[in-house]
DNA sequence: ATAGTTTTACTTACCGTTTAGTAAGGACAG
DNA sequence: CTGTCCTTACTAAACGGTAAGTAAAACTAT
């Protein structure tokens, strides 16, 4: 068991929580209490709640781009796409506070979303351009605008993830109708990418 | 022009602030501002907070599901589901609040959305279950989960309207490839329409 | 019609709690 | 004895919500 600084069991206890509650009811006392510790210890660490939030979730962002880059070097336009997309599902299930927050982050309009974590976001983003752009010069794609593909890949996924209880309430609501409530996210995922791919071949 | 209630007003411009700054950031004080208004006269009209934000919510939430089920009684199954993306997409447009609020939550596991909002919801769903059903019956659509392509079609054309100002910021970074960086809004509904529809195409 | 009464639709002034952030000091390792 | 890492005790501000009062409209009884 590797042993973990103090200022790392902060930034893991507070992204569970930041995650769980978002930033605005994600009270320091509380995180401190998570890491029993007292709430100026984490001032002690970081400047204020902000770069706390900062610290939890750009190494985030970061692996998630490396992650994606890593996997999307070789192969077919649709391989690529197919590792993309399927590289981003797997992150979400490895990383599971990280769908509520990026959630959090899209819904805001980004007002508080770390420059650097946008950095990380543009390099995945150069890297679907790249996709598409191969993919229509291999005469396999149509043209689309990689911000709307990118929005098709990320937010139903992240959404999965977020809306667990949504979907039972709205399942209880609909209890005649046959709805298959919940599906396996890996499912999901493959079911997305089939779609997606389908969609955009000529 | 239409008279509108105190109400009403306060209804009106709490829905602005509450999209703009999330139902936390916005306070009271400040929605009694924007209606030259003093805090407790909107205490007058409502209980509390959440009984305001239920006030501005529910009402939205009604119009969507009826305006889907209205447009998509008649046609064929994939002509239905078209109309279905594209009501919804037009919705959208014109209640432009509606977007951020909705994201929010959907980020927020829906913790603090009314029922009222929820049988709403199943409305559109059960709308969507039997357009699937419908096609998979005519023979043209695959079968899928009735969410996965709620999903599919709610969040990204949600999250296109929230994501302007990410999108602005990500397209700074990645200055030199060939970002499409924002086509119009009804374009994006097309598109994502015919996308949807040929993936799901047996 | 009008005097009296009640209700509507607010206002001013305030309370209590929560929470980000700080000041000052203490324990303990090297 | 000095720097690291933390504690106790505190401040200031924001914000949801309430108490109490008031001007004007609406209703009622004579």
């Amino acid at each position: 068991m590797a042993k973990v600084s103090k200022k790392e069991l902060i930034i893991q206890h507070s992204r569970k929580l930041f995650s769980e509650l978002g930033y605005e009811l994600t009270c320091l006392e509380s995180v401190a209490k998570e890491c029993s510790i007292t709430k100026p210890a984490i001032y002690y660490h970081f400047k204020d709640k902000a770069t706390l939030y900062k610290a939890v979730v750009s190494p985030e962002f970061t692996a998630l781009a490396k992650r994606i880059e890593e996997s999307t070097q070789r192969g077919s336009a649709v391989e690529r796409l197919r590792s993309y997309i399927h590289t981003f599902g797997e992150f979400l299930i490895s990383n599971p506070d990280f769908s509520a927050i990026f959630a959090r982050e899209i819904a805001n309009g980004s007002r508080t979303i770390p420059d650097e974590c946008i950095e990380q976001l543009s390099r995945s983003i150069k890297q679907l351009v790249n996709i598409l752009y191969t993919g229509v010069q291999e005469g396999i794609f149509k043209e689309e605008s990689a911000f709307l593909v990118q929005m098709m890949i990320v937010t139903p996924l992240i959404s999965y993830h977020t809306t667990k209880p949504l979907r039972e309430k709205i399942a209880k609501f609909a209890q005649n109708e046959t709805i298959t409530l919940d599906p396996q996210f890996r499912n999901i995922t493959e079911s997305l990418s089939e779609k997606i791919i389908k969609g955009l071949q000529c």
